[in-house]
RNA sequence: GCUGAUGUAGCUCAGUCGGUAGAGCGCAUCCUUGGUAAGGAUGAGGUCGCCGGUUCAAAUCCGGCCAUCAGCUCCA
């Protein structure tokens, strides 16, 4: 056969493998290699090669190289620990993201001792370099060679009776797994047990928990290094860490879990990004409404949420005594605003109708859920329901779009999203859907047609949808790689039917419409704790809280400080002083860590002749100019909500 | 809700064997009147998360609860 490799074509015997192959073309390829594509197809080193194509060898900067290095790691961090603790029993360990991980079955929690333990072990499994064998097994032989491994036992189960199983075998240690592998331990250069954590087999809470062991591993300890420093780096951005440091928010455990104190500064910013917000959908036809905070029960009952989502309710009453009133707390906007269009009969020239609300919601999340600003029980987000014709869906669905884009690429954010289709399960036993097949077909085939023209990438989340119908949903992680959603849009083809929303057509018939469920900027808790995020506190000029501190060399110049922050706040500019006796070198340093968009020094000089000493954030000269013509500069940079700096 | 960890001054943290609480930063007052990375002095500030138990004695040991962090599950 013959075997391409950089352009050249060679001779080789069929059933040579990829590692002898790199022997002789490229010795130094074959000594750090991770795998091989092969017509770019990946395969191991160790597997043999059977026809003529073309080999490419795969390092550790290849992510696929990655995963099977992660892989073959995790086999070595199993075999460490049952060396360590026989009686473990194993479940899965696949690479992931950032690094692998490994599930056991163990009474004992894993302490910070036992992990250094394994590390050791690992170190030591590694170190003599064995070799990975596959090979495979007829069902009944796998059984038997997996008898003292429960889980195993359930994961054979579960494949396809003719298919022969496959095994790796490394020295001491055989792990049921489909491959593929690296061709021997020593590959390893670098690995780092991370973290621990609970988590249920199969990912079923009602499944026992098992103990899980993260870690990450690397092809050198450079890259370990890289990454690990990186990490440590991402995390100084922590909005939860952050965002209190800068009082945006707080939290006190007399109020509760998930009900942060949004302090000044934070309220600022998200009263700046709301009247913004409202502002612009006004712009583009949206009606402001303001709706009830909660409603009698029966309102749920008829959106379908009492059946569907009374668990995430706060409910004020007896749920069961039928006798009496009972109501709850809003966790949606939808019911409530529909009540706007049905206030009277619409025309379908009244379509399509645009109702935007900033809607507090209130969600009774479960204990173990709430996150700094990202994951709370009350929220605000900025809300909206689209009544449409028919023939008005895709225009507007596109139009929702647009408007989020242009939100969320005006905050910064856009770049870094990334976007779901949510769609039902059909085979959902959860009963969690309303609505028949042929709803859901037209309502997905709907968004598909309209998602594939717009040419957005995406990838498709099964059982991600909304009760009522299909999502897109936008995507964004955290400092820690946990990816919620920021903005979501989805089409519902249900609930209008059900509240007896109609409009009379252009031919006198009374016709359902269909309704888009949006946000443009999401949540702006979420929304705030992202930001912070994503500029480590910097915060754009326009909605930085704090725009300009004023800072005086002597108390002489105190009067002439105050007398700018006045002029300033009057143009809406958020200014601060600091007169404090302190070197002014020493606050100057405070407010750099403060990140703050505008240093302003002010001495006798400027004092006397009403200028100031202007430093922009990001650069080290200071420009003397008149308060006046500061002014202009801000309120310019501010009226094109500049975010670069 | 589940697994593990954590909770001492506004913040970061120390506190030995159970013997009755400490530092740095910050804050306040005074001195220092100054030009780009920390001037000095003095002072205030604590129900050691909460409740209960063991003990002559609990920040420390035990139990329950609350809250925080990471992960799992969930997320209209």
């Amino acid at each position: 056969m013959i075997i391409s490799y950089n352009g050249l074509d060679h001779e080789f015997d069929e059933g040579v493998n990829s590692l002898d192959i790199l022997g002789q073309l490229d010795p130094d390829a074959r000594k750090t290699a991770l795998a091989v594509r092969l017509d770019g197809e990946i395969a191991e080193l160790a597997a043999p090669v059977s026809r003529s194509c073309q080999i490419v060898p795969i390092f550790g900067s290849d992510p696929d190289g990655l995963r099977i290095l992660r892989h073959s790691a995790s086999h070595v961090l199993a075999q460490a620990v049952k060396r360590l603790r026989p009686d473990a029993k194993l479940a899965i360990g696949p690479a992931i993201d950032n690094g692998f991980y490994y599930d056991f079955d163990t009474d004992e929690p894993f302490t910070p001792e036992f992990l250094a333990q394994v590390e050791k072990e690992m170190k030591h499994i590694i170190g003599k370099n064995s070799r990975l064998e596959r090979f495979v097994l007829p069902k009944e032989q796998a059984l038997e060679l997996m008898k003292d491994e429960p889980y195993k036992t359930e994961l054979i189960n579960d494949l396809p009776v003719d298919e022969p199983i496959s095994f790796y075998r490394q020295e001491g240690f055989t792990d049921l797994c489909a491959g593929p592998h690296l061709p021997n331990l020593g590959r390893i250069k670098a690995f780092k047990i991370t973290s621990t954590a609970g988590a249920y087999w199969r990912g079923s809470e009602k499944n026992k928990m098992l103990r899980r062991i993260y870690a990450t591993a690397f092809a050198s300890k450079e890259e370990l290094d890289a990454y690990l420093k990186q990490q440590e780096e991402a995390l100084k951005r922590d909005h939860n860490k952050l965002g209190r440091e800068l009082e945006y928010f707080t939290t006190v455990d007399i109020i509760g879990q998930g009900l942060p104190i949004i302090l000044p500064k934070g309220a600022r910013v998200i009263q700046k990004l709301q009247r913004w917000v409202e502002d612009t959908e006004q712009k583009r036809g949206y009606q402001l409404t303001k709706t009830p905070y909660f409603a009698k029960r029966e309102l749920y009952r008829l959106s379908g949420h009492w059946d569907h989502y009374r668990d995430g309710m706060f409910i004020m009453g007896d749920p069961d005594d039928e006798s009496k009133e009972c109501f709850a707390l809003r966790p949606m906007t939808c019911p409530f605003q529909y009540q706007v269009y049905l206030n009277r009969m619409r025309s379908y020239r009244d379509l399509p109708m645009r109702l935007g609300e900033t809607s507090t919601l209130f969600r009774n999340e479960d204990s173990g859920e709430m996150h700094g600003l990202i994951r709370v029980r009350q929220f605000t987000i900025s809300e909206g329901h689209l009544v449409l014709r028919p023939d008005q869906l895709e225009e507007e669905f596109r139009q929702c779009l647009e408007l989020a884009h242009e939100m969320l690429d005006t905050v910064g954010l856009w770049e870094d999203c990334s976007f779901r289709f949510s769609q039902w399960d059909p085979a959902n036993p959860k009963n969690k859907y309303e609505g028949t097949k042929e709803q859901w077909d037209e309502a997905q085939a709907v968004m598909g047609r309209i998602l594939d023209h717009i040419g957005l990438e995406y990838t498709v989340g099964i059982d991600e949808a909304a009760f009522y119908g299909p999502k897109l949903d936008i995507q964004y992680k955290n400092v820690f790689g946990k990816e919620d959603t920021i903005v979501t849009i989805q089409i519902d083809m249900l609930l209008a039917a059900r509240y007896g929303m109609e409009y009379v057509d252009r031919d006198g018939q009374k016709k359902t419409p269909y309704i888009i469920h949006r946000t443009s900027l999401g949540c702006y808790e979420r929304t705030l704790a992202y930001m912070i995020e994503k500029y480590a506190g910097a915060m754009p000029l326009w909605l930085s809280p704090e725009q300009v501190r004023i800072m005086t060399i002597t108390d002489r110049a105190d009067d002439a400080a105050y007398a700018l922050k006045a002029k300033l706040e009057t143009a809406g500019i958020n200014a601060e002083v600091d007169s404090r006796n302190e070197k002014i070198g020493f606050k100057l340093r405070e407010a750099r860590h403060d990140k703050l968009p505008y240093m302003v020094v002010i001495g006798d000089k400027e004092a006397e002749n009403g200028t100031a000493a202007v430093t922009k954030r990001g650069t080290q000269e200071s420009i003397v100019m008149s308060a006046d013509s500061f002014i202009a500069q801000l309120l310019k940079e501010i009226e094109c909500k500049d975010r670069s700096f």
